[in-house]
DNA sequence: TTAAAATTAGTACGTTTGTACTAATTTTTA
DNA sequence: TAAAAATTAGTACAAACGTACTAATTTTAA
């Protein structure tokens, strides 16, 4: 990719980071960078070019998390290992998840590919599930649809686990590596069988 | 309350509601009233104060609603119709909720209000999960700070389960009601006895 | 080395933003 | 009913917004 490009991708992801998607205009970036606002134009047309081009990078990097996940055998040290590295990828694009309802509400491309998104990821999801079951650590279903509102549930907090930070935290800005992960341990938890919640207790000590 | 002030509430409820916070203007709120910019600054000087008037009005709302529940014996039935009309109030001031990153981000007055209030929720939640294992409905927690983790759980739920509708749902705008109280009923569900398992499944098909 | 292409700077346009100000009108109060 | 207060309309302004355009410069390629 081209040099400049690549520095005004930079320099808009700390800024949206920072700042708040709503709150960063082109002429913030191309002025951050010391470049003229016509050069920016120059590569990214619209404000919503920038967004596209951050928004593929974050997914490219989740997809390559989700493949290389796929192909290590199915264990809880490797479901948090790869949660623990999802949620590092997440945080580097903060903005996406920050502003998620203005960046869906203002991107029909952004949002169309992600709704199509979702939709993959809880079949991964439900698949991986019953690997678990099939393995003897998670129990069976009790209630009707109960695996796909963890699901749910889980999608949520991965999606606005930072919100909820930001807007909880007396803090200023985040620290960057909380207690997310421990958050995704407690949500499947009570889902175990005996011999998954021992060797849950076993893997938990690590994470506090 | 002066009359035109609540107009302007109320038609700003409706737009921040409709298009998002970012994307409505003082001048977009007197345009649709049709009343003169001049005469919105009068009774709102800046756009924050409409915003801090309306998020006060849905914290009193909410205040309401746990004092009622306050009033009741703590039991399942009880806890859901409470989480229900808690849903039904989040909808009515669903703006706050879909841009509430934005709004505490740009809002020092909510945001430090917003801080103070989730403290005291906490407690009264835990206090009420006490009160449920004394009863024999809830189990007692199995890890440490279970069920402070929980409540982390419920919070987001509870303050992004709009937001997660909107960027997943291909629906333009919402459906009321949804399946918010059967989601958090599932949260609850697992750390239930035996007893409290068997009084869920009787309430349960009620709301599918 | 010279022509073509790519990149950059600089400027400018029309809108919209939040907000301030004055003058007219309506309502309240004495 | 007259004066005072509250409310409303209308206008204006500086700043910021996204974006378009042209001209200069640099890089690439023939």
């Amino acid at each position: 990719m081209n040099k400049t490009k690549k520095k005004i991708l930079e320099a808009a992801l700390q800024l949206f980071n920072t700042y708040g998607l709503p709150n960063v205009s082109q002429r913030k970036i191309s002025d951050h960078l010391g470049i003229s606002p016509g050069n920016l134009t120059y590569h990214f047309k619209k404000k919503e070019n920038i967004e596209e081009a951050l928004y593929f990078d974050l997914v490219n990097w989740i997809s390559e998390e989700f493949r290389q996940m796929g192909e290590k055998e199915v264990s809880l040290q490797n479901l948090i290992t790869f949660v623990d590295s999802f949620f590092v990828t997440i945080y580097t694009y903060r903005f996406v998840y920050l502003d998620i309802v203005h960046l869906m509400r203002n991107n029909d491309v952004i949002s169309a590919h992600y709704k199509q998104l979702i939709i993959s990821r809880k079949l991964q999801f439900l698949r991986m599930i019953e690997q678990f079951i099939d393995s003897g650590l998670f129990r069976e279903a009790e209630l009707p649809d109960e695996y796909e509102m963890l699901y749910k549930r889980i999608q949520i907090i991965l999606d606005f686990y930072l919100s909820a930070e930001e807007i909880t935290e007396n803090t200023i800005g985040y620290r960057p590596m909380g207690n997310h992960t421990l958050l995704f341990m407690h949500s499947i938890y009570p889902y175990l069988t005996l011999k998954g919640k021992k060797q849950f207790q076993e893997i938990l000590p690590l994470y506090e």
